[in-house]
DNA sequence: ACTATTTCCTGGATGC
DNA sequence: TGCATCCAGGAAATAG
């Protein structure tokens, strides 16, 4: 599930490719589509575009776009943004690649490679717009006090507030639960009744896990490998997702798993109030 | 303005 | 072995 972390790896690796490539053909496949705007204004977009930069907001991979050979070049003159959703893919490969199952577009570059985009569960989306902003903050580089501000008076369960993405964009299921753990606080508590210190707590340890999982390429669970095919070890180093019934790493006690919001959700009773 | 619930979607796991 | 059912979850839509 590509969550802030893994998206931040697909990003930098796609970066790293595809910066200065252009885009000279786009195919987008057939209805039901998984898109935000409409066909022909994403492939009329797209089109003799160059890639200036590739980078993350939230959980969105954002393609600043230029109009190359021009003076506009400086200037952004469009992106294009995709939401991988729970299974979605972007694959630069040869044109003799074989085209995988479920592949919703395929962009031919003047590299002569193609970038594919697959998503068998169809959450994922593409759009085309002028400026993209996030709709919430960016759990990395807000500041404690607007970190606490987001949580004021909710009284929604803590667990539900992180998943919030118009509150912070980018935090998902896996690193809710890792930041709820590291700062010792039940997912199902009121996000208002957090205090002071639990807040500070809360911050730092989703700031921690997201970073370490950054450093090791993301979490691996189901099907996500970045832009290389290559998988993350970040999974190795859950202390409470996924591990139901398995001894709390601190304490020995087994990690409970409860739904909240039709999520699953994990934690210690011992170790978390 | 919030909050809670339902819906979308498919592959893999599970059960009989 | 085969078939039906369940489950995973991001975010939009719907209901309260």
């Amino acid at each position: 599930m590509p969550e802030l972390p893994e998206v931040e790896t697909i990003a930098r690796g796609l970066a790293k490719r595809l910066t200065g490539d252009v885009i000279e053909s786009v195919w987008l496949g057939s209805k039901p589509e998984p898109l935000k705007s409409p066909a022909a204004e994403i492939e009329a977009t797209l089109l003799s575009k160059k890639i200036a930069d590739v980078r993350r907001s939230g959980k969105h991979i954002v393609f600043d776009l230029v109009q190359p050979g021009t003076k506009a070049e400086q200037s952004a003159a469009a992106q294009w943004i995709v939401h991988l959703g729970m299974t979605g893919r972007l694959l630069v490969c040869s044109p003799d690649t074989e085209v995988a199952k479920h592949t919703h577009a395929v962009l031919r570059l003047a590299s002569r490679r193609e970038l594919r985009f697959v998503d068998p569960r169809r959450f994922g989306r593409l759009a085309v717009i002028e400026k993209f902003s996030p709709p919430g903050a960016e759990p990395l580089s807000i500041s404690p006090t607007d970190f606490a501000v987001l949580f004021r008076g909710r009284k929604t369960p803590i667990k539900s507030a992180l998943l919030n993405q118009k509150l912070l964009s980018g935090v998902g299921n896996i690193y809710a639960d890792e930041a709820l753990y590291r700062a010792r606080v039940r997912p199902r508590r009121r996000a208002a009744s957090l205090t002071a210190d639990e807040l500070r707590l809360l911050h730092q340890g989703l700031k921690q896990v997201l970073q370490e999982a950054i450093r090791l390429g993301g979490s691996s669970i189901s099907d996500y490998v970045n832009s290389e095919g290559e998988e993350g070890f970040f999974q190795l180093k859950h202390r409470v997702y996924g591990r139901e019934g398995k001894p709390c790493r601190k304490c020995g006690t087994p990690v409970k798993r409860v739904v909240i919001a039709a999520r699953s959700s994990h934690y210690c009773p011992k170790c978390q109030k």
